[in-house]
DNA sequence: CTTGTAAATGTTATATTATTACACAGTGTT
DNA sequence: AACACTGTGTAATAATATAACATTTACAAG
């Protein structure tokens, strides 16, 4: 059974936009959009980001200062992602591949050590881009 | 045979930094050590570290908006890397693991899509800061 | 040796991303 | 009521990164 996480007022605005959104969202963009629901100031679009991030709603492309809305429903744990950018047109999509992330819930480095969190950033061209 | 970059003057300057620092280096961080040796602004030490970046001298660490020296001496391609990174005391190790790249680089994702270039961020804790 | 060109440098200003500090409001528990 | 916890609002500022422009250096082609 699934955590319920009921989002504040703030923390709704915010997801919904990401979440309608075909790209990830930068910050400030995602201020100038909310503007007009009465959002006015950095830092409250920032603690409605970290709250998602924290609860695994949305993560963040580090690459890329963004962020994207979980396409994973199983990513409650939101600390184990993967993504595939695409660096011509800046298309993301969540990897969501089992093996993938069980070999790397289980590597060990070679002192033997486990990582419980990770975040794995591929890059290359998507379809469209390759057939361009 | 390896490909010969000889550094520029900025560049070996702050090459040395980083290669000398036992953590990663933010970018104003090396700002402020260089300036004794004239170089004076952000764009200065950015251009630098670009340049690093590319040809595969220093890699960035993506989550914390630092800097580190390459540990792999095969990592010339410079895009398929790999760290560890101790969510305590923030220290971060390069992995260089044969298996794990070759597992990487030839990852398809659902689409048959493969990338070459990619960066993973593991984080835990460190032996140290596990044991205390 | 001169001309062309790519890479690197220097400088100023500015854009973008993110946090600190402080005051207060809502919710649920004891 | 007293408390703890989470969320909100606002202003100021810190930290990270790039744009624009002028100049210089390295080096190969002619
Ligand atoms: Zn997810
Ligand atoms: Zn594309
Ligand atoms: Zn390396
Ligand atoms: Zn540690």
């Amino acid at each position: 059974m699934e955590k319920q996480h009921n989002l504040s007022k703030n923390q709704k605005i915010i997801f919904d936009l990401i979440d309608k959104s075909p790209e990830p969202l930068k910050a400030y963009s995602i201020l100038f959009n909310v503007q007009k629901k009465g959002i006015n100031a950095p830092l409250q679009v920032y603690r409605a980001l970290d709250k998602l991030v924290e609860i695994g709603k949305i993560h963040k492309i580090e690459s890329r200062n963004a962020f994207i809305a979980c396409q994973n429903s199983s990513c409650q744990i939101s600390k184990a992602t993967a993504f595939s950018i695409c660096e011509s047109c800046e298309k993301v999509s969540e990897i969501s591949n089992t093996k993938l992330s069980k070999y790397l819930s289980n590597f060990a480095d070679e002192a033997g050590m486990k990582y419980s969190k990770y975040n794995l950033e591929f890059f290359g061209l998507c379809k469209k881009c390759k057939s361009k």
